[in-house]
DNA sequence: CAGATTGTTCGTATGTTTGCGAACAATAAA
DNA sequence: TTTATTGTTCGCAAACATACGAACAATCTG
């Protein structure tokens, strides 16, 4: 056992993977992600759960920074926080891309 | 509220994301990928953990589908699934390749 | 101002995750 | 056979996640 923590980039990778650990939050991603922008209450047509659990889904993926929300009263317009948005992509990438595994290893 | 369920894709997403929603398995894979193959104890050297925790990590990336093992006593051999890494290595860039969120949004 | 609309926050319940030490199992070596 | 090595499993505690309804806040409309 080693003393050494995690690297920055293992942590990060980890905070995006959180996010999308839940089939509500990739659903919420994969609809903004479709759209310009769209408003709470379309996000929630979509999803089979009650507003305050949709809510507190997207005060996660805003934590995370892979979404961005602004008030355009009385209704609240979300969208992709694009920046993080193809930080994530670049790290997933670079992360899935090198596999050194034999092909015949652990049959 | 709609009634639509997820689909298979979005958790399939979420199971993969979900097991690399913490930062030792995102290690743990990190290192098994940069290699052909290694042991129990290689692994756990690398981490800040016991072993009894690094066990549960493994399990859980075994579940996912991400790893596999074999006993090779009185070790065990883990290495990456390949067709699995390979099918979230694709997921992932599927997922994150479309974006139309305007630019200027939600600023 | 009163009421409707749109989301967020609060309180609560239930289940899951993370981590540890201790006990255990299986093999290898003396 | 005894002892050492290597991992897994068990039992527990603390923390976190998920979901809901109810209450709340902020804005618009009549």
């Amino acid at each position: 056992m080693a003393k050494n923590d995690y690297t920055e980039q293992q942590r990060q990778i980890a905070l995006f993977a959180k996010a999308l650990g839940h089939p509500a939050r990739v659903a919420i991603l994969h609809f903004l992600a479709a759209q310009e922008s769209c408003f709470f209450g379309d996000i929630h047509e979509v999803l089979p759960i009650t507003k305050a659990t949709v809510s507190q889904h997207l005060k996660e993926l805003k934590n995370a920074g892979l979404i961005q929300g602004e008030i355009e009263a009385p209704k609240v317009r979300y969208c992709i926080n694009r920046p993080n948005w193809e930080l994530a992509r670049s790290l997933f990438a670079e992360f899935f891309s090198e596999c050194k595994t034999h092909k015949e290893c652990c049959e």
